[in-house]
DNA sequence: ATAACACCTGAACAAACGTTCAGACGTTAT
DNA sequence: ATAACGTCTGAACGTTTGTTCAGGTGTTAT
């Protein structure tokens, strides 16, 4: 980060981040994280519809987060990417710091 | 990640994740990776309205993302989280890798 | 061929989000 | 005291987002 991005830049980065900004996707990501599932399985995991979860799937596949594998008339679901092992371990870092003010102390001259 | 995320889990990693989803934080974060700014200033540096700054330094300093000065009539941010320079190379990474598809071959037991 | 199954898709709806606008606050200068 | 300044705030507005619903495709079983 040597200077301030570019709007296009920061618009792939706010796009990436954007796809890890929502619950459901958190939930299925940490269950392919466990093992390879179908979207049904997935959808009782994690208390969605078939649906919903397909619509999902469709996004962390667009962002190339997830793999699958058709297998007649199941497909396989998997995590792709290993940045997302880091990006969580990082993350939780950061949320598990202990609560503190953000504000520094007022630097006045003198007074 | 041992187990699936709980909700409460799920939801407190895309709240954070959803705070990196917007375009001109993403600007105000990497105009103050390069220094301590004013609200005007970083107005003026990614090219938002003061208001809409404030509205987002607000959103920033609740997730402890910035941290500010007072002075006088003058308010000076500044990054406080060393995290977020990681996830920034993490994610660059992943968005500079090269294009591919995302599905893995058919393995069908026999054809 | 027909039915059941697993998955995908598009439109519609409600909820969440980010900006703008008008005005408020506290600080500094005259 | 008055004016200018820098910042913050809340309501309103348009946009984006995620779900549901109804129906579509392709595969397997009878």
């Amino acid at each position: 980060m040597q200077k301030i991005l570019s709007i296009e830049k920061a618009q792939r980065m706010a796009e990436f981040f954007g796809i890890l900004g929502d619950t459901n996707r958190w939930r299925i990501i940490s269950a392919l994280a466990l093992e390879e599932m179908r979207v049904r399985d997935l959808a009782e995991a994690v208390g969605m519809t078939e649906s919903a979860v397909s619509h999902q799937l469709r996004i962390l596949r667009t962002a190339r987060l997830v793999g699958y594998r058709k297998r007649g008339r199941n497909v396989f679901y998997c995590l792709k990417d290993h940045h997302i092992f880091n990006l969580y371990r990082e993350v939780s870092e950061h949320l598990d710091e202990p609560e503190e003010e953000a504000a520094l102390e007022d630097e006045r001259s003198i007074l």
